[in-house]
DNA sequence: GTGGTCTAGACCACT
DNA sequence: GTGGTCTAGACCACT
């Protein structure tokens, strides 16, 4: 699996890491019970601090997607957002004011549905 | 029109302030040219700091939704999301974290269009 | 005695299986002086790693609630939480830190004790 | 507000921290609507290291107890720990598996009411 | 060899 | 002056 990092970019690298981990995971470089790579060899592979390393993976399993087990190491859980779990809350909770936002820059029900349905195709079919 | 705050929300109060005020305008109490009240005047009605009126305001502007005229006043602008505007590009690039990891966690196209539709209707019906 | 784990859980294995473990010690499926499965077996069984097992044994061993014979087996020890046994004085010690949090999450007394009976019934009645 | 700090604990400094200020909290230090030091100027206080401040405040949000507004400060959040909040469920997760234990290790209804009793005052009335 | 924790020091954007 | 981010390097416990 290959990862991109851009130090020039307006995103911060831990947040382009999670980024290019979930991207990998949905094109299934990454499969459910996955061992990532530990946070040191990672970080060596990368050219980057093994702390930035080890944020993104804690915000990734704050996110419910991988799951890290203490001096184990990191692994990609079995994914399905159950209507009643806290990841599925805080996701609506992002989700929700980006469409308010939306709304009020002018954006139609329909204008918004085929924006989200051609993100979304933009991971699924990469 | 009535702005509600909730100062034990996990929310800021900029925050809850900044969604109000994109409500009012979706629900129509503010129309494209009005002006908003004084950063003061609001400050004062909701018993709160006039820099965190302040900093919704700005927010608001960079997000294109009021203009700020300085000594004038803050008013409505017309709303339209060109797809060549910078709003909308930073509304996409808000939009497609959150939507990479909902399909991360495991929903699949049908379910965020699902989810999607029924958080507008949350808004537009209101 | 039936134990079922949940692979997609927030909770690792190990943890669940000493959650059921503990259940079963509870509901006395198994009793004082009972022989817990071989680690190779009951890993087997549950179709997890030999591994995992053996965690989970050693934290119900360090928690004083079953006895690692070497080259024998584990059994359910005599359970009796004296107040001066090191037992008692861990579990006093996780306790503490989560009470803290209830207390300075606004809840008092009362609402704390209804909450601790309500969980206790829990386990006592199923 | 006095706040100690072991180096030698079997906790790591950042947990002692938390603990110190949920205290500061409870006593009535810390009033709701406070702001809490600088990350800076506390570590300075402390003789710790900013990161570690910064830490155990970032924990402290986690939780809802704290509110960290960036580039501004913390300041301590409005508590009601309701019965639907994120928070309130974390707490019930963190609260089951001890109660469990404390059953498993012999203890009755009546003693580990009691013992919650007794813990609960010891933060009251310091 | 792993993640957990801690330190010291740096540059950044924004109030 | 604030928190956000990043780096480099260290010791620890436990697998």
């Amino acid at each position: 699996m290959y990862i991109k990092l851009d130090p020039q970019s307006d995103f911060p690298i831990y947040s382009q890491l999670i980024h290019q981990l979930m991207e990998g995971i949905l094109k299934g470089d990454l499969k459910e019970g996955d061992m990532l790579p530990s946070v040191r060899s990672l970080a060596a592979d990368l050219g980057i601090n093994m702390h930035t390393v080890n944020k993104s993976y804690h915000e990734l399993e704050k996110r419910g997607i991988i799951q890290i087990v203490p001096k184990s190491g990191a692994v990609v859980r079995l994914q399905q957002a159950e209507k009643e779990s806290e990841h599925y809350t805080r996701l609506v909770r992002e989700l929700k004011p980006v469409l308010l936002e939306a709304m009020t820059l002018g954006m139609g029900k329909a204008e918004i549905n085929s924006l989200v349905e051609l993100l979304v195709k933009e991971y699924k079919e990469e």
